[in-house]
DNA sequence: TCTCCTCGAGATCT
DNA sequence: CTCGAGGAGA
């Protein structure tokens, strides 16, 4: 499933839904969600609640009802998702979501509001994991559960979700706490090696309506005829989105003429790999020569 | 030396 | 996904 989802956001937020799922495992497209829950944060203070168990079509596997204690017996009268999923929409509508390794919860939730409701979910959002590895990089590990033990919160996550919304909440006021008091810069956090990725993005004004609308591509190799910055560029100019690794959004790799030229002797790199790997799976990924990627573009290639 | 790129290892959610 | 090590080439 190709998922269009919003930005995260780069700032410290004092107004956010907190939510957690419980699923029946990991998988957004095998699996399903059996428990929802949220709270409305307003400076700092819980202002409302909603959440629900939810029935799914298949049965929970045992090792699930040993991790959350959410058994078969307790869902079999409980609504399906579809009778929820209005609640959910109204209830998180406009806010930014905050979670903890929020994509994980994000995918399940799109998938459902997608297939149930024909809506793409694009709220912007925060997510927890990646706040608490910049704060305090010298955890051995940034688990939920490992950061409400070291910082002592009130709440303590067990597999709920109701539960795990509460501590991850007091766990995203605490670290907003530590960023005040070391004078930390909030939008530093998010910064990594892709960051050149995420300023083309915000810088070079994207063309709605250009050839390349909707579509996302990877580049592999080096690139003849232009750096890999300058290409880019153009993807975006031309409405394209662009990525980093190979992944089910990613539409089109792109290989540098050298590359495509190793290909023919047997040579892969780990991208193209991983793109065929998909490609074997049905996705719809095209792994295409920087000549080809110039002639999409109508920019005329005048090499072999 | 500097920049761009690739690759492998480890992490987090249920 | 993210980080660090190391290659390739200017």
């Amino acid at each position: 499933m190709r998922r269009n989802k919003g930005d995260f956001v780069t700032e410290a937020i004092d107004e956010y839904i907190v939510f957690d799922l419980e699923t029946t495992g990991l998988s957004p497209e095998y699996d399903e969600i059996i428990e929802f829950s949220a709270c409305h944060v307003v400076e700092g203070n819980i202002v409302s609640k909603y959440g629900t168990l939810i029935q799914p079509n298949y049965s929970i596997p045992e090792f699930i009802e040993q991790l959350t204690g959410i058994t078969n017996d307790m869902l079999k009268d409980k609504p399906k998702i579809e009778a929820v999923l209005p609640d959910i929409q109204r209830f998180i509508k406009g806010k930014i979501l905050l979670g903890h390794n929020i994509h994980f919860d994000l995918n399940f939730l799109y998938d459902v509001f997608k297939t149930h409701l024909d809506v793409e979910l694009n709220n912007n959002y925060v997510d927890m994991l990646r706040v608490a590895r910049k704060v305090y990089p010298e955890f051995k590990t940034h688990k939920l559960g490992y950061l409400a033990k070291m910082l002592e919160t009130k709440h303590k996550p067990a597999h709920r979700a109701l539960s795990d919304a509460l501590a991850t909440h007091e766990l995203y006021e605490m670290a907003k706490a530590v960023i005040r008091e070391k004078d930390m810069d909030f939008s530093k956090l998010y910064q990594s090696r892709n960051k050149t990725i995420n300023d083309i993005k915000s810088v070079v004004s994207a063309n709605e309506e250009g050839i390349l609308n909707g579509e996302v591509f990877v580049f592999t190799g080096t690139l003849e005829k232009m750096e890999r910055k300058k290409a880019w560029e153009l993807v975006v100019k031309h409405g394209g989105d662009i990525a980093d690794a190979v992944s089910k959004k990613v539409n089109y790799l792109v290989l540098g003429n050298g590359a495509y030229r190793q290909r023919l002797k047997g040579g892969k790199s780990s991208k193209m790999r991983k793109a065929e790997a998909l490609i074997l799976q049905g996705n719809e990924l095209q792994i295409i020569s920087e000549n080809v990627f110039y002639e999409m573009l109508n920019i005329i290639s005048n090499s072999e």
